[in-house]
DNA sequence: CCTATATTCAAATAATATATTGATTGTTTA
DNA sequence: TAAACAATCAATATATTATTTGAATATAGG
């Protein structure tokens, strides 16, 4: 009878988890949080917000456990609580692509995973090992700093005109954020629009973490402070 | 501009899919649908809500594509849209598990894992395959039929006091609904009192599915009708 | 036709969800 | 020490939603 009781209350709590994973823009923000830790500010303008609305929303997935922070300096800096958080996001994103038309159309439509290079996790990592290929990593200089995967590039997006001469000609292997990432295809298009030969990978790094392949860091130990 | 729209309707839509996981009932119900499907009178009952309520919760559930339901005779046979919606149910208890300490104190306390053999999905595979062990199946004969370990010997719960005496004495290995299941306790206990030897495993068909290993079924295509 | 099973509807209730504004706290920097 | 900044909090407003109940309605079976 006691053990009735402990069910409920462990399903409500993880009720409460799924209700963390019930808004939009906390799921943005996890996506985000993903490519590594980030303050509330950088959160907020992001997803379009408030600072106050974003706090909000930060206090329902800290207090689903999805999320810690720390202030460091003036800034609070949020984090996924666990890789497992970021896997989490990515069953979530599998099963509403398999099952729910609506998402599966807009994917097939704005971000159509056949417009990417058909290379898994693994291909790519085999290619890398060859010289094969130039990855080139549009993330902000943080989020590459985080955590890239093995000999990637790293290009931001506001600065691809300005230094994309830097670059190889050919077999570049093109990723940003993952398969929601607008970046990741318009850079693409402008690589090719200045005459380079360029794919689109249609991962990032949180799956490239999640295929169990090896994730290449900056020395500095954290994120600059 | 079009593919910032696109993204936003995709991340909606995903949480509208992360809200169906965000109650107490619902979660329950997904939980037993991983073990087949059943009727809405069956889901009503075993969550302890009025036929009405339960035919609600189950339209979010559809509106979020998790469930799919289908008429035969007069009843609604609902089940999991696909074995990815059992897999996202088992990603959230391990995320809740790992993360939540109301989630993981609950669970400690209630339903021990460690209380449960400490064998692995495989392992257990080598044990059948080399007979070393009996597996009990103590779910209703339905969800036996539907779905069971290799081997496995149905004795559903209720049945347990009086038909306990067609095991053996020795290498009981008992599953029932999962981690989070009562029957499997109380019924590891009973077989003990009984002078059985025997151990709950901490898995189930779901998990076992899960884990790539073979399923067996009754040979009647679908469930009885 | 009558019954059993589900869904829907209307309604009630309560509760949430979300965002805004302004105040407050703690920190850094001037 | 004061000013500027980052974040949270408190109070508020609005709207919406969540959940359940009981009755009415469909639907199919016997």
């Amino acid at each position: 009878m006691d053990r009735k009781k402990a069910q409920e209350q462990i399903f409500e709590q993880l009720a409460s988890v799924g209700d963390a994973l019930g808004n939009r823009h906390r799921l943005k923000m996890i996506s985000l949080l993903s490519h590594g830790e980030k303050p509330v500010e950088e959160l907020a303008a992001a997803t379009g917000q408030s600072m106050a609305a974003a706090s909000a929303h930060l206090k329902v997935l800290r207090a689903a456990r999805l999320v810690a922070s720390e202030k460091r300096g003036r800034h609070v800096y949020c984090r996924l609580a666990s890789p497992s958080v970021a896997e989490l996001w990515m069953r979530l994103r599998e099963v509403g692509e398999e099952l729910a038309p609506e998402v599966r159309d807009a994917v097939r439509t704005a971000f159509d995973p056949a417009s990417a290079a058909p290379l898994t996790a693994p291909e790519v990592m085999s290619r890398i090992r060859r010289g094969r290929a130039t990855l080139v990593d549009l993330r902000p200089e943080v989020e590459y700093a985080a955590g890239r995967l093995p000999k990637a590039r790293n290009l931001p997006f506001p600065e691809l005109n300005r230094r994309a001469k830097e670059l190889p000609r050919k077999d570049l292997l093109v990723y940003c954020r993952g398969p929601y990432c607008v970046m990741a295809f318009e850079g693409v298009e402008r690589l090719r629009e200045m005459k380079f030969s360029a794919e689109r990978l249609a991962f990032s790094v949180p799956e490239w973490r999640a295929a169990g392949l090896p994730v290449e860091v900056s020395s500095t130990s954290g994120e600059p402070s």
